[in-house]
RNA sequence: GGACCUUUAGCUCAGUUGGUUAGAGCGUUUCGUUGACAUCGAAAAGGUCACUGGUUCGAGUCCAGUAAGGUCCA
């Protein structure tokens, strides 16, 4: 067996197992008959996406339950892929495009998609290469993108499926317009932000009323000749006279407007009249459709004013044509007042423009299955983790909205309606519409428009597990695989794409079957986002996320996935540390020197299997140590399983490091020492040893795949050629039994003893440094104590000494004038009483003794306390007789202590 | 405007249905390279649990309100 190497370096050992665990397909998701089938779909990064922190949460939760669930005999399938992300993709061509000073028209949208597609194959997998260097134990095979021929069919025959059953219509209507990407997006691509411009306030002559102005307040004058009308609220006595009458435009082409009256004028803001611009605004496209009035549109897509304007702002962009509008204003004498002004902005979420309220033709989703999908998880088909998060679902899904799912882009999926050549496009009776076209495609033009990436990436469950084709679903295991066991995601997306793919599964999964069956998985696990040490939002353009290859290469893959889980407790955010991560990879280094210190403390015994352990394990030679390590491997396994059950991955983490770090190495592996020396004992110990370490890799290694593979082949835990995951993990309960089987009962007293000796040897620490003596090993202790504690001490004694580095340790009936601390198994002095500083020993009792007062008081306050001792459960009230019993005694002893040293 | 989250040691965070003296990692100070590990070991210092009130025998924990910071929706 390979000698296990002073330091444990990550790179060629991660390197090492990656490729080994592919050559073996070990990621290969099979459904296996008898075993619980345990799939999650990775949410799909966007093809032009480089890995970042949130990814190295996000997918390291992902492989961590993936793991886990291997480990416990499941059949698990991780499926990975991702997604064209239609409009970052285009945009990142584009830009490629423009530095050959060309634009995706002069290829023409054939050419140009063939572009994308020579970008994709070339650059779209990056982050999927990525996500291999973190140990991400994906099924590569089943690699998925949305814009495969496969999936692309089964997004048109979701397209056609819902255009049948009447969810989708082809409308009119106000749309959020991206002038820097040219496509509407939805409600959810648009972000509000606040900004700092100005409140223009502005009048309007009333038309035969010379000097009589109506006034209005607009954040935006250059639709000024978009203007309509001009409406107040009908019981606004201000304007009773003026409504029906008409005034004049300020600037643009001169027109005349009528001055209407609706009860959507909020007779709050400004004066009380709105200029209504059905054109550009979303509630003054509702009153003039109400009041049956014309939309002006001033605009062209790209944002700039058109002819319509008039010839001033013609050609201008919107913001400079804003200006030109107020000075334009200034001159007619229209402006009273600019006023400077904070108000909420839309703004496109990828472009970073904001964005113009448009009237267009697009298609609409109305969402299908909104009741069931609330239901679902109401009632707790689907849990959410953390559950708050279910509110937030609920609430959007209460004031949902139709979805407006054509883009105008080339790279996507082109929606699969064909309309009849030349006829009119707005009479549905010259659509087709199907999955694959009309049969004389030479009479019909396809639309132009394709569908929102999302509308896409909704069907992510189901349509990469091969649904709806039966042959496609068979081979992929649809049927074991679905509904998938837990999505984990950004709570960003939550209605992008959590809520969207509920409504999915529901409407198309098993139709008529149990909402069980239908939804596209049991859990969701949101993550908390990765913030910078100032708390902000890790980002590209402030350059404050690390590049995680980067800690990759300082820390190891296993350190950074140690590090990252450990500081993210669940669904809050996080503030990325640096040296948490390189807290996971020291913890990574002390796991690989405890099986070092294993490997160089004796010969291996048969580690075959857990049961070869367990026969080499002998109750009769187990000592309290034994018994305490092993009730805390229990407790752990315990506490792992519960953290599971609960998604609380960080809290697993913690428990993990505390047993192995605390319990184990500083504990357990010292006490060995003594023990190792002893022939007796030796084989018992190095057998207990092998148990724990065998089991800690074991509940370790979904967090830190790589190194506990290594050492469980180093340790001879693994057959060659078989791997870590073909061992099955046992619960706490069956490793209990196991031990079990070797008559082998833990003792809890001995546990108990365990404590006490641990808590007694620090304190025993502690005075020798508060007497400048910690780094002396020839120190005596003496110790007045009882029968009982004596009994503890003495069956520990070499443990003792070594620990508390002292040359011997000797009971006494009395001993005087030696510096002494009061431990739970008896008053312990250190033996120099000619070199002790009577004066400062007798100030540190003092405060020891003033200590232990201020504790009496407060339980005798407590005891004394009628309604205490009344109502408080009897162990509470046991416990504090028992404590306030310890507290006298050590008070005592305290003070008998005080008085010897005169 | 509505909803949610956070506030505990210098920093980042735990603290599970209320119950002994509130914990961890990092940082700080002191000491230590004895054969697993200096990517380490030992010890120590450091907290009126944001504030106010309430419920309770008992509140970091439950309730109400206030303040500060953050997120989402409108």
């Amino acid at each position: 067996m390979a000698e296990i190497t002073k330091s444990y370096e990550a790179r060629d050992i991660e390197k090492k197992w990656y490729a080994a665990w592919l050559e073996a397909k070990c990621f290969s998701g099979r459904v296996v008959p008898g075993r619980e089938p345990y799939a999650i779909v990775i949410p799909p990064p966007n093809v032009t996406g480089v890995l970042t922190m949130g990814h190295v949460l996000n997918n390291t939760i992902q492989d961590i339950l993936i793991r886990r669930a291997r480990l416990e005999g499941k059949a698990a399938l991780w499926l990975p892929g991702t997604d064209h992300a239609g409009i970052a993709t285009q945009t990142v061509v584009e830009r490629e495009l423009r530095k050959q000073k060309q634009t995706r028209h002069d290829y023409g949208r054939e050419r140009f998609v063939a572009k994308v597609w020579e970008w994709r194959h070339e650059k779209g997998g990056i982050i999927l290469e990525q996500l291999r260097r973190l140990g991400a134990s994906c099924d590569w095979d089943r690699t998925a993108f949305t814009m495969d021929p496969a999936y692309s069919e089964r997004v048109r025959h979701v397209f056609v499926e819902l255009f049948q059953r009447g969810h989708i219509y082809r409308g009119k209507r106000m749309v959020n317009w991206c002038p820097a990407s040219l496509t509407a997006l939805s409600d959810e691509e648009v972000i509000m932000k606040p900004v700092n411009g100005s409140l223009y306030r502005v009048r309007y002559e009333v038309v035969g009323a010379p000097g009589t102005f109506m006034e209005v307040k607009t954040t935006r004058p250059e639709t000024i000749p978009g203007d309509v009308a001009i409406a107040v609220h009908p019981d606004d006595p201000r304007y009773t006279a003026l409504v029906g009458r008409k005034v004049r435009r300020p600037i643009g082409p001169a027109a005349e407007l009528p001055i209407i009256a609706d009860a959507a004028v909020d007779r709050e803001f400004g004066s009380g009249a709105l200029k209504i611009t059905p054109a550009h605004d979303k509630v003054d496209y509702e009153i003039g459709q109400r009041h049956g009035l014309p939309a002006i549109d001033v605009l062209n897509p790209n944002g700039t004013l058109n002819a319509l304007a008039g010839p001033e702002l013609a050609g201008r962009d919107r913001f400079d044509g804003r200006r030109r509008a107020a000075e334009l204003l200034q001159a007619a004498g229209a402006l009273v007042a600019e006023e400077p002004y904070a108000n909420n902005v839309g703004y496109s979420e990828r472009a970073d423009v904001p964005i113009e309220p448009r009237l267009t033709e697009q298609w609409w989703l109305r969402y299908p299955k909104v009741e069931e999908a609330k239901a679902a998880v109401r009632d707790g088909h689907i849990k959410f983790h953390p559950e708050r998060w279910s509110k937030v679902y609920l609430h959007w899904m209460e004031n949902i909205q139709d979805w407006c799912i054509s883009r105008q882009l080339w790279w996507g999926h082109r929606i699969p309606v064909w309309y009849r050549q030349g006829a009119d496009r707005s009479d549905p009776q010259n659509w087709h519409v199907s999955v694959n076209g009309p049969a004389d495609p030479a009479n019909w033009e396809q639309e132009e428009d394709v569908l929102d990436t999302w509308a896409s990436s909704w069907l992510w469950p189901f349509a990469t597990l091969g649904w709806p084709d039966p042959a496609a679903m068979s081979a992929a295991g649809f049927d074991a695989f679905y509904p998938t066991a837990t999505l984990v995601t950004g709570p960003d997306i939550i209605f992008f794409w959590v809520a969207r793919m509920i409504m999915a599964g529901l409407e198309f999964v098993r139709p008529g079957e149990s909402i069980d069956r239908r939804i596209p998985f049991r859990h969701v696990y949101f993550t908390g986002i990765i913030r910078d040490q100032q708390g902000r939002k890790m980002s590209k353009s402030l350059g404050n996320s690390p590049d995680p290859l980067d800690l990759i290469d300082s820390y190891g893959a296993d350190g950074l996935r140690f590090g990252i889980i450990s500081i993210a407790p669940q669904g809050q955010d996080i503030r990325f540390q640096e040296d948490r991560i390189e807290g996971g990879k020291n913890f990574c280094n002390k796991l690989w020197n405890a099986c070092r210190f294993r490997q160089m403390s004796g010969e291996a015994g048969d580690n075959s299997s857990l049961a070869a352990i367990v026969t080499r394990i002998v109750a009769a030679k187990f000592d309290a140590d034994d018994h305490a390590i092993l009730d805390r491997l229990l407790a752990t396994t315990r506490e792992v399983d519960r953290c599971f059950a609960e998604f609380e991955f960080s809290a697993a983490v913690q428990a993990l490091y505390g047993f192995f770090w605390n319990d184990f190495c500083d504990w357990y592996v010292e006490v060995s020492k003594s023990k190792l020396q002893a022939p007796d004992t030796k084989a018992n110990c190095l057998a207990i040893q092998d148990l724990v370490l065998r089991q800690t890799l074991l509940l370790l290694h979904p967090f830190i795949p790589f190194i506990t593979e290594e050492l469980w082949s180093l340790l001879g835990y693994g057959a060659p050629g078989t791997f870590l995951d073909d061992a099955h993990l046992e619960n706490a309960s069956q490793l209990a039994s196991a031990s079990h089987l070797r008559g082998l009962t833990l003792d809890h007293r001995q546990v108990a003893a365990v404590q006490s000796l641990k808590a007694c040897v620090s304190q025993a620490r502690a005075l020798k440094a508060e007497h400048n003596l910690a780094s002396r090993r020839d120190v005596r202790f003496l110790v007045t104590t009882g029968d009982t504690e004596w009994a503890i001490l003495s069956a520990s004694l070499a443990k003792f000494t070594r620990l508390a580095g002292a040359a011997e340790l000797i009971r006494r009936d009395q001993v005087d004038g030696a510096p002494a601390v009061v431990t739970v198994l008896g008053t312990l002095y250190l033996d120099l009483a000619s070199t002790v500083d009577v004066g400062a020993e007798k100030v540190r009792l003092q405060k020891e003794l003033e200590t232990i007062a201020k504790h009496i008081a407060g339980t005798e306050a407590r005891l004394g306390n009628q309604a205490f001792v009344s109502k408080a459960p009897p162990a509470v009230l046991e416990g504090a007789r028992k404590q306030l019993a310890d507290q006298q005694a050590k008070r005592a002893e305290l003070e008998r202590l005080l008085k010897s040293l005169g």
